[in-house]
DNA sequence: CGCGTTTGGTTGACATATCAACCACTTCGG
DNA sequence: CCGAAGTGGTTGATATGTCAACCAAACGCG
């Protein structure tokens, strides 16, 4: 018998697990889209110039802040640019690039922030219990690194 | 004060959560795909045809099994089908197309299963705790249907 | 100096996801 | 029989994600 296999539990919780996310996650995204035109990778980024960077941020900062590659950022600013939600900016005193939320920008920011918390309030939190709080806080912890304890040399 | 904002607490929540799977999902799919080519979609047509229909399912019953809409499935196989992993077979029956693995798509997967056990036991299960795995199965109880209790009319 | 490496970004190609339009055929209510 | 609505799929356009290649400036050091 291969060790590896999973059980018929195994795989349920491993599908259960899988599902809610797509399902909760799916809600949240889709009342903020439908409200606002905005995608998750927009709200992501309009949030982070915002919050981490009081309206600007340079490019690598907030690649790094939502975990994208820069390639990935760099595209998706230029979608977002082209519909005015951000500008870029060369920065002279280095060779990196600022970020900057326009005012159209900010007032869809604005526009969106109730409608978001609000989704996931009801969608995420609501359904909580406090013993799911603690779950997902240490399961978080856990699997924060790969945990991967190297034998001794 | 608007009663819609998210605490911090709140936030950070939503964000752990958002985050933990994200880093494992990513960590189960990176390791099938290196192993193996596969991509998420990919794994989930063959598994299906194989344990769902033994090897060939009609098409809208693989939607519906994946939750994925007709056009998106209808897509992917056309990748999958010029890859060689699958092929449609129209039914004379009735109007639908029956989808078959190939002998190469039966031989991916069967490479893939243990790659795909051993990295959802490494990168998931041996992370839960039993409360983390009863959080799971009521989570996704609760949220399984949208929870919209319609008043009577 | 002078060459290799790192840093910060862009670009093109391709895979995947979503949406709406289309199509052929069936079903059903007059 | 006619026409409206449904079923099962395809298609094209566009958005998003990933990967590798490229580029120019900055740095590290012999």
């Amino acid at each position: 018998m291969n060790k590896n296999e999973l059980s018929e539990e195994e795989m349920r919780i491993w599908h259960l697990w899988k599902g809610s996310f797509h399902r909760i996650f799916g809600r949240v995204i889709k009342d903020m889209s439908e409200h606002t035109g905005l995608s998750e990778g927009d709200y992501g980024v309009l949030d982070r110039l915002v919050l981490l960077g009081d309206g600007s941020l340079r490019q690598q900062e907030l690649a790094d802040s939502m975990n994208w590659d820069k390639s990935r950022l760099s595209h998706h600013l230029t979608r977002m640019e082209k519909r005015g939600l951000v500008t870029r900016k060369p920065l002279d005193t280095d060779r990196g690039v600022l970020v900057l939320i326009t005012p159209a920008g900010r007032s869809v920011l604005d526009d969106a922030r109730p409608i978001v918390s609000k989704a996931i309030r009801e969608h995420f939190l609501d359904q909580l219990t406090e013993q799911d709080i603690e779950s997902i806080a240490k399961l978080a912890e856990r699997t924060r690194t790969k945990s991967s304890a190297a034998p001794l040399p």
